[in-house]
DNA sequence: TAATTATAGTTGTCTTGACAACTATAATTA
DNA sequence: TAATTATAGTTGTCAAGACAACTATAATTA
């Protein structure tokens, strides 16, 4: 009956998580965005032209939080949402100029920030140490 | 200037961090608590009569996130809040019957939890799975 | 085709997380 | 000892995550 909470994945995940997330959260400061909000940019950089629900499953994001934080992206001029030429229940979101150019400068901060953090472990490690994550997630449910 | 999201750690530990954490939540569910929660009476199973902020130490969050959640936890009778005997601007927290009485309830839960989360995984690699974690905690900052 | 069901997006609520600013007490040091 | 600085806890604000309930449109099927 015993459980030592510095030993549980599930309390180490989360600390890992939060403490990284906020590092991330300082370095995006200056560009007024957040790592979540990162994320969004992310997958329009991969892809545009998809929807707020598409997003939303591709960020892993339920879709309330999704279209907050769209119209924050919106008001902030990143990202233009433009009715949906099929389906009008849906919208397409682009990126605007703006949004384009913060790429070549976020990239490189989060790269910097995730070679800090695996500082020591040796690349194929890191490897296993997403290969393993990305396990835990099928597993579960 | 490449950046892929699903290859990132960030986005990767973000994700397992939100289900996992998800996951346990439906199993408190029906005790009523959260994650979170639970964190703070594992650190007090651990050690009773310590301080909100030592608890906000122990468990890696603020200051008033810890108090707002212990709060919680007074009104669901789970804990208690006494002056502290000496330094007058702190108080002990020490757990109730019932606080004391969750433990072997939600103990197994966590535990079963993880194990379905790390099924196919050795053990000795989810050693070297929380190692590695640890060590990015450590690195970041 | 009409009725039913599913889906995209919206609104509102609750919990948590980070942070800043504040009060009261304790510890330090001049 | 008096003044200064540090610390415990509090209050308020904003971002986000989960969830439930809702509207409008699309897809299915009777």
């Amino acid at each position: 009956m015993n459980f030592k909470l510095d030993d549980s994945l599930g309390f180490i995940l989360n600390k890992v998580n939060t403490k990284l997330k906020n590092e991330f959260f300082q370095k995006l400061k200056e560009n007024d965005l957040t790592p979540e909000q990162w994320a969004i940019l992310c997958r329009l950089w991969e892809q545009e032209g998809i929807t707020p629900k598409e997003l939303s499953d591709l960020t892993c994001k339920d879709k309330p939080n999704t279209n907050r934080m769209l119209e924050k992206l919106i008001i902030k001029g990143l990202v233009v949402r433009n009715p949906h030429p099929v389906d009008k229940r849906a919208f397409q979101i682009f990126l605007t100029d703006n949004g384009w150019a913060l790429r070549e400068q976020l990239v490189p901060k989060a790269n910097q920030l995730l070679d800090k953090a695996t500082m020591g472990i040796e690349e194929y490690k890191v490897i296993e140490l997403k290969k393993m994550l990305n396990q835990i997630y099928d597993n579960i449910k």
